[in-house]
DNA sequence: AACGCGCCCTGTCCGC
DNA sequence: TGCGGACAGGGCGCGT
């Protein structure tokens, strides 16, 4: 489900009450979701400060006073929410992981589908990894050459090589439809195959779509919510993501839907050709 | 090595 | 109404 846009919306609204909240107790309700047992996992959490709220791709990165991370990737259907009181409702039916705050708040990890996970990290050992990933899209590092020469070291469909979180990390399949919609380009189109021109279109749509989706507070299909549980109201500027069979907004063409690597690929087949 | 595929899991929707 | 199949924002592990 959540990509950058959704990500970057939960910790814009997280980042303003966790700093300086403790973490009182961690309770496991799905340890599925974890990577180690679970009270290791509640023990080296306890009683820590959350010192910062920050994104790195898809992942939402909570730094702690001992200097360690705590990870949430959401997978498809993860929702991390803030409750700034003391709940008195019933706990969501798919309660993942409660964590109890200083001053009576709590952070719930929701997920239906489970296919998200919570992951510590040491200082060293999150330095690796982040190494791993690939540039963020809207930093300052990826340029046009940089992408460019990225695209050139694979054959690998560009739908595909955009979905892969070591070339590129953030984007997922929403926005690799709409961005390669905006540079007109076919999802299938082998990477090392765009011409500069087309390179060029693509970072500049992959920008734009995020940016946009980010004014918007995200994408709701179905399951994302914000931390304060609301949706995200980019869907209706969606271009083709989800609309097979309808008018492309730009040449009236139907928009096509296609299938490999398992996901979904809608696409304009007027303004995106596979041949050019 | 890089790439493509199957699978993890639950819920919803659609056609019969 | 019930039931099987397709499909859903992601990412890992395997085989080639």
């Amino acid at each position: 489900m959540p990509e950058l846009p959704e990500v970057e919306t939960i910790v814009r609204q997280l980042a303003e009450p966790l700093p300086g909240k403790r973490i009182l107790d961690v309770s496991v309700h799905r340890a599925d979701l974890l990577r180690e047992p679970a009270q290791a996992f509640s023990t080296g959490l306890q009683d820590q400060e959350i010192l910062a709220v920050t994104r790195r791709g898809k992942n939402i990165l909570l730094t702690l006073a001992d200097e360690s991370h705590l990870l949430v990737n959401l997978g498809m259907t993860g929702q991390l929410l803030f409750r700034p009181e003391e709940p008195l409702d019933d706990p969501p039916t798919h309660l993942g992981v409660r964590f109890l705050l200083s001053q009576g708040c709590s952070l719930l990890y929701v997920d239906i589908r489970r296919f998200g996970h919570l992951l510590r990290y040491s200082r060293t050992d999150w330095a690796k990894e982040t190494t791993r990933l690939g540039p963020e899209p809207l930093g300052r590092w990826l340029n046009e050459p940089r992408f460019f020469a990225a695209l050139s070291t694979s054959r690998a469909p560009i739908r595909s090589w955009l979905l892969d979180q070591t070339r590129v990390s953030g984007v997922g399949n929403i926005y690799a439809a709409e961005a390669l919609f905006r540079a007109g380009v076919h999802p299938r189109r082998r990477a090392n195959t765009l011409t500069t021109d087309e390179s060029k279109a693509l970072l500049k749509g992959i920008r734009k779509v995020l940016r946009e989706a980010i004014r918007a507070q995200g994408t709701t299909l179905r399951d994302y919510r914000t931390a304060s549980g609301d949706r995200g109201g980019f869907g209706p500027a969606l271009h083709v993501y989800g609309r097979a069979g309808q008018e492309c907004p730009n040449c009236k063409a139907a928009i096509e839907r296609i299938v490999f690597a398992n996901r979904s690929a809608f696409f304009c087949p007027h303004c995106q050709p596979e041949t050019p």
